[in-house]
DNA sequence: CAGAATCCGAAAAGATACTG
DNA sequence: CAGTATCTTTTCGGATTCTG
């Protein structure tokens, strides 16, 4: 995804510069319910990998969407949360699911048949 | 943009499947105001190439958002509209611009000196 | 547990030139 | 005008291995 420069004055292009791309909505929206480990985000989205979990929730933390907190244990535990920004994301993401039900609906079985083979994300959104 | 089984049950990112990427929302945002020739569009948003434009609009076409009308005409002339599926995505797209437009009044700055170098599209939305 | 590092192939995107 | 075609570059994303 890239990031446009503000100036642009395409505030839409903004928003997808920081919360588009293929994993972040769904990451954002599992944060929506409440903090999070490392490990419950990787479980709750079984399509993606370690890695892009990792490059994906760091790019939102230095967006300033999400915080991360590290807790010195033995075993590691790190915590991912909504910031304020964060959260007043909600309504996009809102507007996003809203309309992807209803897509689903009227276009879902048509879709289906033609893509069989692709991603199941299991996010419960 | 990778697209999502619908059965996934994961709405947003069907969605993101139908209006992700860098281009789409932008285009959409200014089919929103009205029909637009390939021109108009591609004048609209500069830092788009014809190549890039063209695939949008037909993956656009083929998820049903975007009607294409071609006229028999010299000079050849077609028109892209959005369908009502495609006014429906209004209130996303809405969400999506009022999200960027705070943002980018609070940590607008900021992001600026990180991304000197950043795409500049210089549309209206 | 929560990652970091490295490697690699696939896919997306860009530049450029050409056409009905 | 509204695209195609082609080629190159860049980015994305997966697999694997290693570590505090």
């Amino acid at each position: 995804m890239k990031r446009l420069n503000s100036k642009s004055g395409c505030a839409v292009e903004v928003t997808l510069s920081v919360m588009g791309g293929t994993w972040k909505p769904i990451v954002l929206f599992h944060l929506l319910h409440g903090t999070k480990r490392f490990s419950e985000l990787a479980r709750a989205i079984p399509n993606v990998t370690q890695r892009m979990l990792t490059l994906q929730l760091r790019e939102l933390e230095e967006a300033g969407i999400v915080a991360r907190t590290v807790y010195a244990e033995v075993p590691p535990r790190v915590d991912y949360a909504l910031t304020d920004m964060g959260r007043s994301l909600e309504p996009v993401l809102t507007a996003m699911r809203d309309w992807g039900l209803g897509y689903s609906q009227t276009q879902g079985e048509e879709q289906e048949r033609l893509q069989v083979q692709s991603v199941q994300a299991r996010c419960v959104a």
